[in-house]
DNA sequence: GTATATCGTTAGCGAGGCTAATTATATGTT
DNA sequence: AACATATAATTAGCCTCGCTAACGATATAC
């Protein structure tokens, strides 16, 4: 172990794993019905509840216009609802619906089920590593932090 | 340590942290003047060494019309050259330019270094973790295995 | 030498990213 | 109350990047 730890080595290593992780389990996603675009948006909705279009597109780091035209569709097709505020005239609520949310989570199942498959290969001492840093990631990157 | 290890789970919780991750790291890339698919396709050349473009087009896990359009346009504005196959006339070869090769380094450092920062807030038994953690995942997700 | 296979390109379509401008509603000022 | 300003979402129009289908051009097999 370095005396001064190499943030910026590990910070590349973290970096690195998460792309190749992420690209390697987004072949599953081929058999799945939703767009890319799509399923991180519906995400957003069945993890963190009913959001505005403004919140959604911060949530997506997209601007609204694409948010607005992304809703559409998915309204058309069945994904999600849209519902006004009954103060603000203004305001568009979004809501998945229950088929959207069982859409994504069979699609999140695909992926999660590839991996877990992966993680058969490895001894229990690796497995606990990776959950443990699995848990000290989500703390570091959710907002509010530890 | 539970006697019989939840795979799905751990595979849901590092599924989703390397989500956040990259989503978070993603904010870093307004700054840089690559697109997404540009910047992924550039790694795949800088630290992949050249390759032709079927080979590009199974890296990136898109199609050959989508390569080649891209390569036109990343060729055009100097960031990758071509070059046919001395034996087989129907190849082509593309590398990198050293701008190129620059400016995907340039936006990766931009990114690693926002992650390093985060960093710094955790204690040295915990970056040790992430670190062991980050090696173990490239070994997982590396064709070949460990 | 002709047929078949492979590699890349061209053509054309749809989804999803953007900015600028517009509409509708809230809010703040006089 | 009336007017100006701010804010939320939409519309319009453009560009990139995904796809499939069809087409050279070159290699390879018979």
């Amino acid at each position: 172990m370095p005396s001064s730890p190499d943030y910026q080595s590990i910070a590349d290593r973290l970096h690195s794993a998460a792309i190749h992780l992420l690209r390697r389990l987004r072949r599953q996603d081929a058999a799945m019905d939703l767009s890319p675009a799509r399923a991180s948006a519906l995400s957003v909705l069945v993890f963190g509840g009913p959001v505005t279009i403004g919140q959604l597109a911060a949530a997506e780091q997209v601007s609204t216009p694409t948010i607005t035209r992304l809703v559409v569709g998915m309204e058309r097709d069945g994904l999600l609802k849209r519902r006004g505020d009954e103060r603000d005239g203004r305001v568009v609520w979004l809501e998945a619906t229950a088929r959207g949310a069982k859409i994504l989570k069979e699609g999140r199942r695909r992926r999660v089920a590839a991996l877990a498959a992966e993680l058969k290969t490895l001894p229990p001492e690796e497995l606990d590593l990776l959950s443990r840093a699995a848990d000290l990631l989500q703390r570091l990157t959710r907002p509010g932090g530890p």
